[in-house]
DNA sequence: CATGAATGAGCATTCATTCAT
DNA sequence: TATGAATGAATGCTCATTCAT
């Protein structure tokens, strides 16, 4: 429960929004207070620093994914299964544009921040290591655990890079390519396995 | 080509490494100034706005990095030269490395960024339209040519994702994991073709 | 006596160190109420403004100054017990030197805050009314009290000048400097009476 | 001759007003800025740091102190010589008290600040050698050098010390006593040599 | 072609203080 | 007695940009 703060809450959904819609840049400690209504000094009250309070953030964006993702019917066929969470990670409807717009920003600042950076690897880390585990599932235990983590490489960086795409162009790739490019990789990746072929392609 | 460009190639160079070592929100009028040793004016003089200096700075980038893969010495072995480019894509060494930093950041604020975005769509298409090809002649135009496209939709967002994930973290994919799950994907996608495995999976 | 002034001489103390080592400008709520272990809160509990924290430590370092200057032992000879009350008064060790440090910072201030004057004052003029008493008996009367009067303004004048000196400087002046100039000035004042002139001329 | 800058002369006096008035804690660069009359951006154009714009004020209170000490009329009597000039830096008239109060301000600001003890230590040193010299000539040269050197750091303290009295209490030393304190340490100094015994005393 | 003076909006952060508990 | 949440004004400073030269 933690009632920890409704407050805090109220301030990393501000940024979350003013990062979608604005960009990581376009968030201030003033532009942050406005949104979420408060006074200046109490943003700085739960976040002493700017890069406290985009932490937070970060955090609780990715927890909203994680959540999202473990909140998924999993059923017996473990190949569905690796294709729904993976399509779960994609940009395919309004709110999931948004949360990949916060992910990729926040991804981005990674690159020259040792916070974020670290929530980042953490993130990524888990992530591989749930597709890893899928990977193997799906192939029947059939693959060298090597290969379980190589592909599980592959699919992450699949997903983030077609996120990428869709969210730094204006609709240059649509939906529909979006699940078929994933699918069209998945059905290449698990051909030679007992995994059932996609329908889709 | 003109006397003038020396000046403002300079500028661009200069934009680049400071992007590559501390990030877009790190540059500025006088960072840049600093770095390239003129004055804050000459500057504006050549860059009237930041955001066109911004534009002309992944222009830039973006042209060198075509100019590294236009200059691949290609074979007839059309798969394998299909490889040879995406891994020129990939953060193998520093000064990819840097490369990567610099594309990614400014792919990233293209997201809220109208002329950065316009930039972002035309790198991506004219290098879609690249793969696509190259997909076809890697299956032996077996393929229909939106089965083409879209394994390049697929490749350029896979190297992205990888690029993404080397970028961000410190280290936590290493050069070997890079090519390698290239390869796997790329395997995957041809195996059912007349064109030739990896030798190295 | 009471229990509560536990809590408060250790908050006094707390704004004596941090004058001392940093200066009045880097005295605030939080950092004493850091220095001396308690929450914000509680400094705040003692004393409601900053502008009464300050007058307190201020009162509670000049009452050290003076316990020290009575705790001296006096002999009979008066220009004896004269000079040795002005070298009380020199920053002549580390621990007088941060007394001093402190005396002068909240010195300068007063001369903008009307409840830091007040303090200076009523502290000059005991200073003043102790010394004038001290030629008197020095001189063996011969005086008159107009004129011990303004030696007494004289030599206050000069310790603190010299203290002033020592520490605005970084051994600009040295600890021998501090007391020859004492007593080179004391021997003049004292030279047509039957006071004994110091050893050390 | 180095119309160099008449703004940045007019912010220096801004610095010194404000200081001789509210003190130097009520120094910042906005209210700099609305005292000479330009904007934020303009102080900081000439003083990039607010160090930079306080040792700049520092400088020039200290150039005005001595230019008024310089242009002193000197006479062939060198003992009435040394007197007028220490007379000259005692807070006598309104002009000469916002001075004391300003070198008084950035005084006690250099026991906390590396760059304005620095400018304190070579003002003192250049007065110190000024009247290590007049001290010379006063006594005829009947003095070894130490003992001019040891007078002269005494009476830079007492009229420092004086000063210090004078602006840190409201009227408690009035403008005779303080002519006087120093005739009366001058008499002393000087009781034993040619020079001519002060009048006043 | 190149400079640098000038501007004012914006930044993150620190601050003393009030108030409910 | 002691706490810490909340506030908003103020701080020094960086910024992109305009303009006269």
């Amino acid at each position: 429960m933690s009632t920890r703060s409704a407050r805090e809450a109220a301030l990393t959904d501000a940024v979350m929004t003013i990062v979608a819609e604005h960009g990581l840049e376009r968030v201030s400690v003033r532009e942050v207070a406005g949104a979420a209504g408060v006074s200046i000094g109490t943003v700085q009250h739960y976040f002493p620093t700017k890069e406290q309070m985009l932490a937070a953030a970060y955090t609780e964006a990715v927890d909203r994914i994680r959540a999202r993702v473990e909140a998924l019917p999993l059923g017996s066929d473990a190949g569905r299964n690796l294709r729904s969470v993976l399509r779960q990670l994609l940009p395919l409807d309004e709110s999931r544009r948004a949360e990949s717009r916060v992910y990729l920003a926040f991804a981005a600042a990674a690159a020259t921040s040792a916070s974020l950076s670290e929530i980042q690897q953490a993130t990524l880390t888990e992530l591989h290591t749930a597709l890893t585990d899928a990977f193997g599932r799906a192939t029947g235990e059939a693959w060298p655990p090597s290969r379980c983590r190589l592909a599980a490489h592959a699919v992450i960086a699949l997903v983030d890079g077609l996120a990428l795409h869709a969210v730094t162009t204006g609709g240059w790739i649509d939906t529909a390519q979006l699940t078929d490019a994933v699918d069209l990789v998945l059905d290449g990746l698990l051909v030679d396995t007992a995994a059932t072929p996609s329908a889709t392609a």
